[in-house]
DNA sequence: GTCCATACTTAGCATCCCAGTG
DNA sequence: CACTGGGATGCTAAGTATGGAC
């Protein structure tokens, strides 16, 4: 079972080619919430009738046998043969099921135990949420500090020079229970947008083939689009009549009224004038360069940290987006609506009342200055394409996203300990009297073998239309009772987050089958598929089949245990560090296929293949000649037989082993380039595989941990990094 | 249940930068 | 020593999830 999600599919050598043909396809749906109660009243009463109908069709197969025959079609294709490390792709044999579900005392590897979990740390999350009251201590040598601000910062200041050194283990402490997210939180605000220089009277701009001088408010927003000129999407109809309205509002009434059609405008000195600057800012002396990073590195050790509870912590964005022409992802209707700049009048600070607050810059205010302790950000401020609000918070390697992302795991791990009760329920929830709780079963089962998103509803117009499971429309699967000789397949073709293609045919359940007809029956392309189901009723009922269960979880559960299975599989002893290396990037590989990470094929890929192509050719003539030297020098030695022939076979041996690790080194990174084309590993390092797994791995195997994480990598995972050992099982 | 606000995680792409190469 | 390919980093959009008001 552990590794059927691995199998799901013939998805992605052909997506991205579709993706320029699927933006066409238009999707008319509107109205969502209509049709929903559309579809509530039409199949009010059929439901029961159905029910009865479809009792009867179910057999009694195992969820386990079901997934035995699985294995992975993308890299299979991609495997190359030549070289001497086509190792088996992940294909996914069937594991007796005890090697993963039972965990033998899994928790013990970790060092440190905080008090108040010893079984896991999922339940020390519980204790937090429910024991609201009960204020737990952090470390009782940090009280004192956290009350006096003076004393807090000093202490901070301090460590600056002492930390690098010795890193705080917070993962050693304990946690709060009591809700806060800190006692003591200082900081020094937000760095703002460099204000608008306005171009120098040389670089034109003219409106119908005339110089029109702006006014630099309308000026500014002029070399945002100036700035783009180069992007496709400055030539499309959306982008274009959005970018004109904003424009327009910053335009004074003469400006309005002269400038109304956009294709009469002449950017391109703009334009230029940009390009060269880039060019001279590329061409700048080093000197000029060595002054730009000092200046950034002052402003990074003044703004880029704060001071929470004591330790100085790294902030991850502290400088305000800068206004600019908004681009959303996809088909977004708001493309080229102006981004307004931020000023200090938007912005709420965060941060406590006995700290050094932040100031405004000179002859401003902020918006508001609060002191909440039950939430991480520092600044915020509501930015004005979707009026959603945006936040400045700590970096990855801060104590409060490092805990969070650690809880995460254990979440996760939790659901490993009941997953098969739940698998077995769903199962048993598709023969349900209710359609609610057919089609919350069926979304379900989705969400776990194929690692789909909840897919929360999305405020129609507002968005680029996207989908998740529980979002899905009729029109986004196929059903194909028989297909290429296998029963019941679904054919999957929707626009996922980021507007990123997601296309797969499954073969599923019989079961499924039938109720995805049913659920189907009677609607139109564009009505929901899952219309008694959205996020929120999925995820309640998901919370009482375990704590802190939400969809989600199930995404970093088969993520997670699908490296691991596949870690196990695909590594093997006698393979060198640089063919392990391949094993670990084609394990972490199967995951980002199952959960779909695409990228764009880098744009310099295929030249790049090709230098390296021709890198490995050069090297094996090399290995021709090598050996071909070896040969006649062995022959030398034999008629010889002196001490200067044996040390010249000698170095001429050494020679051709040295180039035949070349080769090979060079032949692994092929394959793996090529199989990383257009698949992204990054996503699912960063986010959903459990650290302590890699981690673990490379101690069993003596791999630098180096080789899997790099720097900033590192710093996110130290916890991980420290606490894990050989043993660890997810 | 629905709607809305809020907070926080996940995501791909652009740009930066530096090590390795010729 | 200049160049450059590609990984590291920055950026910010786009998700998920929850809780409270009605």
């Amino acid at each position: 079972m552990s590794g059927d999600q691995i199998d799901c599919g013939s998805r992605f050598n052909d997506s991205l080619k579709h993706k320029e043909k699927y933006k066409e396809k238009e999707h008319k749906h509107k109205d969502h919430k209509k049709d929903k109660e559309r579809e509530k009243a039409k199949h009010g009463n059929r439901d029961k009738e159905k029910e009865k109908m479809k009792s009867k069709d179910g057999s009694a197969d195992k969820y386990k046998d079901k997934h035995k025959e699985k294995k992975t079609k993308p890299l299979d294709v991609k495997v190359k043969k030549e070289n001497g490390f086509a190792s088996p792709p992940p294909a996914v044999k069937s594991e007796p099921e005890d090697t993963f579900f039972h965990s033998p005392k899994l928790e013990k590897s970790l060092k440190r135990e905080r008090d108040d979990d010893n079984d896991s740390d999922f339940k020390a999350k519980k204790v937090k949420l429910e024991n609201d009251k009960k204020v737990k201590k952090r470390k009782p040598e940090e009280e004192p500090k956290k009350t006096k601000n003076k004393r807090a910062v000093t202490d901070g200041k301090k460590k600056v020079k002492k930390e690098p050194e010795e890193k705080w283990k917070w993962w050693e402490e304990e946690r709060y229970t009591d809700g806060s997210k800190w006692k003591f939180l200082e900081h020094k605000g937000p760095v703002f947008a460099a204000p608008y220089e306005p171009l120098p009277s040389h670089v034109k701009f003219s409106y119908d083939g005339k110089h029109m001088k702006l006014r630099p408010e309308a000026e500014e927003v002029a070399t945002f689009f100036a700035k783009m000129l180069d992007h496709e999407y400055t030539t499309k109809d959306i982008f274009r009549k959005n970018f004109l309205k904003d424009w327009r509002k910053e335009m004074s009434a003469e400006e309005k009224t002269k400038l109304t059609d956009l294709n009469k405008c002449d950017f391109v000195p703009m334009s230029e004038y940009f390009k060269a600057q880039s060019e001279a800012r590329k061409a700048m002396s080093k000197d000029g360069k060595l002054k730009i990073k000092e200046e950034n590195e002052r402003l990074l050790q003044l703004y880029g940290f704060c001071i929470m509870d004591n330790h100085r912590e790294r902030i991850a964005n502290f400088r305000i987006e800068p206004p600019g022409l908004f681009r959303g992802r996809g088909d977004h209707p708001k493309m080229g609506m102006l981004k307004r700049r931020i000023r200090p009048k938007d912005i709420i600070v965060n941060c406590s009342k006995d700290s050094k607050h932040p100031e405004p810059p000179p002859g401003t205010k902020w918006k508001e200055v609060r002191h909440d302790n039950k939430v991480t950000w520092l600044v915020s401020w509501t930015e004005n394409i979707q009026g959603s609000i945006k936040y400045i918070m700590l970096n990855p390697s801060s104590r409060i996203k490092g805990e969070k992302d650690w809880q995460k795991y254990e979440t996760a791990r939790q659901l490993k300990k009941c997953v098969d009760r739940i698998r077995t329920q769903y199962r048993e929830d598709w023969k349900s009297k209710e359609m609610r709780i057919r089609q919350r079963a069926v979304a379900l089962y989705f969400i776990d073998k194929l690692a789909l998103r909840a897919g929360n509803e999305k405020e129609e117009g507002e968005t680029a239309d996207t989908v998740g499971c529980c979002s899905l429309r009729v029109e986004h699967i196929k059903l194909y009772p028989e297909n290429d000789g296998q029963e019941f397949v679904v054919e999957f073709d929707f626009l996922g987050k980021d507007s990123i293609r997601y296309y797969n045919k499954v073969p599923v359940e019989k079961r499924v089958f039938k109720n995805l007809q049913l659920f189907m029956e009677n609607k139109e392309t564009d009505d929901d598929l899952f219309d008694r189901l959205n996020t929120s009723v999925l995820n309640k009922h998901l919370q009482e089949l375990m704590d802190g269960l939400t969809a989600k979880v199930f995404r970093t559960y088969n993520a997670s245990i699908t490296l691991q299975q596949q870690l196990k599989q695909l590594t093997s002893a006698e393979e060198n560090l640089l063919a392990k290396i391949l094993s670990y990037n084609r394990a972490n590989r199967a995951v980002a296929i199952l959960c779909n990470h695409q990228r764009a094929p880098p744009k310099t890929f295929e030249k790049s293949m090709q230098n390296l192509q021709a890198k490995i050719d050069a090297k094996r003539d090399q290995l021709v000649d090598a050996k071909r030297e070896l040969k006649s020098s062995k022959a030398d030695a034999k008629v010889r037989r002196d001490e200067k022939s044996k040390k010249s076979v000698e170095t001429r041996k050494k020679a051709v082993e040295r180039t035949e690790e070349q080769l090979m080194k060079l032949e692994v990174q092929a394959t793996d380039r090529e199989e990383n084309k257009q698949i992204a590993l990054g996503t699912s390092k960063l986010n959903y595989l459990d650290p302590r797994i890699s981690v673990a791995w490379c101690k069993k195997w003596t791999i630098p941990v180096e080789k899997i994480y790099n720097k900033t990598q590192r710093e996110k995972f130290a916890w991980a990094i420290d606490m894990a050992e050989e043993d660890f099982e997810f």
